[in-house]
DNA sequence: ATTCGTACCTACCAAAATAGTAGGTAAAAC
DNA sequence: GTTTTACCTACTATTTTGGTAGGTACGAAT
């Protein structure tokens, strides 16, 4: 299996925030309530999505986090490199890899890289807002 | 990174028995050089694909792998299916998944079940033959 | 000013998966 | 019967995964 919790559970919390965020903070205590996943866990994964700008989160009482961007301008691509780290499928393609001595030589690059290509291409194809109950 | 040794490194075992055996077989000792891979962890590797009826091995001196089918008519898509054991993206997507409780509602489902297609659809569609040098 | 509810940070930990190695046995050719 | 190959089983070190524990920082409400 290539995605993880990481990956999969940020994605329920994006979904949950467009969903149920009315233009409000919603405490990430509501969304793992909703979603049954542990609030601790959660608390280490949307750092993540604030640094990347996807969510932003105020403290306090009434605090919580909403989304920064409109859920159709969001795709669920940038949601999975920003918690997944990376989504290539073999080392050589990741960010930043040491290019591979035998690349001009490499039967197996190619199909790599096409693989590649379809899976950003398919998962940046796809936004929040397609996901959303009563699809927007 | 999704793909393990074990699938990258079977299909280069594969496609190598593709473009050095002429007619005869091929002993995994030499495979293992040539491509700089352990023969111990080859040797690990290989009854995974001799029982998916890949390749066949014979013993004894002069023995060792060769294709038992066509290279054009291996794909890629196989090689990785049997050595990874499964290639889904997701549990619940994986061969012998227990049925979701939550699968009617579930707002992920179809994205990954979009992007397990496409993957299964690529990798199906590029065959060994596609990757040999001098492609054939 | 204090309290309470939130985000956020760091260190730790158990279990599983990954990537092998070690040390054989089985079969076939010579 | 020796050599060469496939093939089998058990073990192991390292990394990744999926968290938990225990706090601090911040900000709003009171």
């Amino acid at each position: 299996m290539m995605v993880s919790t990481r990956g999969r559970y940020a994605l329920r919390v994006i979904i949950d925030l467009a969903e149920n965020s009315g233009n409000g903070h919603v405490p990430m205590r509501e969304v793992a309530e909703r979603q049954g996943l542990s609030l601790k866990y959660l608390e280490r994964i949307l750092p993540l999505l604030v640094s990347a700008n996807l969510v932003e989160g105020i403290h306090g009482k009434g605090g919580g986090y909403r989304l920064s961007k409109d859920p159709s301008k969001i795709s669920v691509g940038e949601v999975l490199r920003i918690t997944e780290g990376d989504i290539a499928p073999v080392a050589c393609l990741e960010n930043n890899a040491v290019e591979c001595e035998h690349i001009n030589d490499c039967r197996t690059l190619p199909v790599w890289k096409g693989l590649n290509d379809r899976i950003n291409e398919y998962l940046d194809s796809v936004s929040i807002a397609d996901l959303m109950k009563d699809k927007q």
